[in-house]
DNA sequence: AAAGTGATGTGACTTGGTAACGTCACCACC
DNA sequence: GGTGGTGACGTTACCAAGTCACATCACTTT
C-alpha cells in the first residue's frame, strides 16, 4: 500500500500501473498485487476500512448500558478516533489528497463509508437500538467522523481526531433541532 | 439501456459484454457504446440520476418561502414520486434487482445516491439554509426516498411512491427524537 | 528422502476503455 | 446541381485491468 500511495502520489492513479506498484513492492509482478487485493482501488482501503468497523462495532457492545443512541455512537467514534495518532496525519492527507483526486477511487470510497455506517447501523441493532433510529445513528456519527476526518488532514490542523470528531458530532446534533 | 438490461437479467451483469449490448440495441458496435456512456456501469444510470437531481433542485428553488428545511425537502420529494409513474414499475424492479446483484453497480449507486445528496444540499444552500441543516436535510430526504423507492418496487406494494416516501420521510422525522 | 505447503512467477487470455482514421448520409447554401 | 460541413457510425489497433492454469522454489513435515 505504501508503494501504491508513492507512487500514486508521483505520477497519478491511471497513470500507475500495477505493475508498476508491484515492482516497487519488493520486486513483484501484477499476479502477486491481485493475489493480495481483489482490484487496484482496494489498496487503498482494504489496509483500514474493515479495522475500522470492528473498532466502531467492538466500541458499540461494549458501550455502558443506559445510553442514548448517540451517546453510544459518541463513544465509539471517540474509540474509532484514538486510533490514529498524530504521526499518520501526513500520511492520511496524502491518502485523501490521491482519493479526492480519482474518479474511481470516490467512487470506492462512498462505498466503503456506505458499508461502514451500515456495519455501525448493525452493532446498534444488536444492542436493540431499532431500526430507524439505528441507521439514522450510525449515519450522523459516520458524517461526523468524515467531516472530522478531512479537517483533521488539513496541515494548519493541530487538534486530535477525536476532539475534532466531538465538536463535529455536537454541531449535527444541534442543526438537528433546526430541521422541522 | 433497454437492451442492456435485457441483457443482464439474461445473463448476468458479467457475463454480458458490452459489444454484446450494442449488437442488440440496434446491431451497433462497442465504439457507439462508448460514445453515449462513459462506461459499462453507466447504462443503467445515465437515464435518471443527472434528471432527479434537476427535478429536486428545481422544486426546492420553487418552494413557498417560509419553510423549515425538511417541508422544503418534503415538496421536492414529492415532485419527484410524481415522475414515477405506475407503469415504471416492474422496469425499476428489475432494474434494482440487476443492481443489487452486481458489486460494481452497488458501488455505482452508493455513488450516485451521494451525488444527488450533494446536489439537494446545494439547492438548500442556495435558499438560505445553512450548511450542516441542509446536508443532514438533504441525506434525511434522500435515504428517505431510497427506502421508499425499495419499497414501492415491490410487486406486493400497490401505493403510489409518492405516499410511501411522505411515509417514510415521517417515520425518520420521529426517529429523530429518539436518538439523543 | 519423500511428500506436502505456501508464496511467487510465467504466459496466455478476455474484456473494458481509448484513440485515430475512414465512411456514409444528410443538409444547407451558393 | 455541385460543394462543403456535420453528425453518427464503423474499423483497426492499442493499453491496462483482471483471471486462470501451470510451473517453480523454499521450507517444513513425516
Amino acid at each position: 500500500m505504501r508503494a501504491a500511495l508513492d507512487l500514486f502520489v508521483e505520477q497519478g492513479y491511471e497513470a500507475t500501473t500495477v505493475n508498476q506498484i508491484a515492482e516497487r513492492a519488493g520486486g513483484l509482478t501484477k499476479t502477486t498485487f491481485f493475489r493480495y487485493f481483489p482490484d487496484k482501488r482496494e489498496v487503498l482501503f482494504a489496509a483500514g476500512q474493515q479495522i475500522h468497523a470492528r473498532v466502531l462495532a467492538d466500541a458499540i457492545a461494549a458501550a455502558p448500558d443506559p445510553a442514548t443512541p448517540l451517546q453510544i455512537v459518541a463513544t465509539a467514534l471517540d474509540a474509532l478516533a484514538a486510533t490514529f495518532t498524530d504521526e499518520r496525519r501526513e500520511f492520511s492527507a496524502r491518502l485523501r489528497d490521491v482519493i479526492a483526486g480519482n474518479g474511481e477511487l470516490r467512487e470506492r470510497a462512498a462505498l466503503k463509508r456506505a458499508a461502514l455506517a451500515d456495519a455501525t447501523a448493525e452493532a446498534l441493532r444488536k444492542r436493540g437500538v431499532t431500526d430507524p433510529s439505528a441507521s439514522l445513528a450510525a449515519e450522523l456519527g459516520v458524517r461526523a467522523f468524515y467531516c472530522a476526518y478531512d479537517r483533521w488532514a488539513e496541515p494548519t490542523n493541530h487538534q486530535s481526531l477525536a476532539e475534532i470528531t466531538r465538536r463535529e458530532l455536537d454541531e449535527l446534533r444541534g442543526a438537528i433541532a433546526t430541521l422541522s
